[in-house]
DNA sequence: GACGCAGTACCGACCAGTTGGTATGTTTCT
DNA sequence: AGAAACATACCAACTGGTCGGTACTGCGTC
């Protein structure tokens, strides 16, 4: 709404990455509002200025990721390829190289989110669903076209691109786990291999 | 430990029983212990009595989940298969079968739990990951049985009974967002397919 | 261009309720 | 009797959320 300074984010800004970083570590629930001012340089007063409640919060976070996340992978080069099943192998490329560092560094915000809240708070779990399947939706157009292309059969572009967002947050599951990134990473490989019997074996009979 | 008298289960499997049931719902860290104690028709003492924490728990309730969750894996008619794959694929098919109801009733209780507590709880989080990699173990040996037979090469079998994990909890997760049973189910299916698509290749060839 | 004044951004003390956990019974079984 | 299996009462710390107040920024007006 407001036009950011050049020097610092405002204050809302400032809560909205604390919750991104905050819950990828500890979970919704274990993320106090005290925590988040804290991580914020906030006071509580400026958290109930911006967001009435702790859920509102979820919510904006939900949609600030779904934001971030929109540009990160718009920026993409395997963009250009013309070839579909390339640019399908490019975009599963891409996440696997994301996967490096602690769990809270690649994990998926919303994916932890809605694990926790898909009962209690029907507003997050709407946000969430929305992050997660309209970033699914952007696979949909390549996924189609090597679908044509090859003349497969049995199976949805839609449904395929949610599978590839099940892979992904599976993965993180395991990689959770084991304290190691290597299950999420071998996962995603799992996910490409698939793809490419899927579309040769088609292209060979 | 104790020998459990005929009718009534003793406090701390009611207590074990009902921390499967709530974190299902709401998390671990939404779960108090005095809802824990409510549930389980159980006072205060009883669950520090059995437990010296909630953390205690939560580790005491993963251990049950593997226990539960062994028994009925291991008594699947698809083991009596002579054929390995037939063998996966039976597994494959049952655990899309067991997809049915809310959320709670088909999710997994360690997925669920180590998302939240992998970075506060290293005991809890120890306790999840053994129960999901020593799942995945007990595929292992049909997958490498079918590895062999059909000369397929460029994975393990250890690899691929963790991909089988991955898809599932993934699976849980776009269906607790949706709300609906059926991106779980149709991502058991490309689980299927791809198992299929790698084993059938090689043998065509 | 000083003035008043409204609106926004933010602060920090405070509230009632809940949290995990304890200390001390009382009952029940051997 | 004595130990295990519970129940009851309670605590300090913390929870999400409220409240009265302040600093600053723009804006019309005389």
């Amino acid at each position: 709404m407001v036009a950011e300074s050049l020097d610092r984010p405002s204050a809302r800004d400032r809560l909205l990455a604390a919750a991104v970083a905050l819950v990828r570590q500890n979970g919704f629930g274990a993320t106090s509002v005290n925590a988040l001012c804290g991580e914020a340089g906030v006071t509580k007063g400026a958290f109930f200025h911006y967001f009435r409640s702790k859920d509102a919060l979820g919510v904006a976070a939900a949609d600030h990721w779904s934001e971030t996340t929109a540009a990160l992978f718009a920026g993409g080069g395997w963009h250009d390829d013309p070839n579909p099943l390339a640019r399908i192998l490019g975009y599963i490329d891409f996440r696997e190289q994301l996967i490096t560092g602690a769990p809270a560094d690649y994990t998926c915000f919303v994916g932890t989110m809605v694990q926790e809240i898909h009962q209690t708070s029907p507003a997050i779990r709407e946000a969430c669903r929305h992050s997660i399947f309209a970033h699914a939706e952007t696979l949909e157009a390549d996924f189609a076209a090597a679908l044509a292309a090859r003349g497969v059969t049995g199976t949805t572009a839609a449904s395929l691109a949610l599978h590839t967002q099940a892979v992904l947050q599976g993965g993180f599951i395991l990689s959770k786990a084991s304290g190691d990134t290597a299950p999420a990473r071998a996962s995603i490989g799992h996910l490409r291999r698939y793809v490419v019997l899927l579309f040769e074996k088609a292209s060979r009979q």
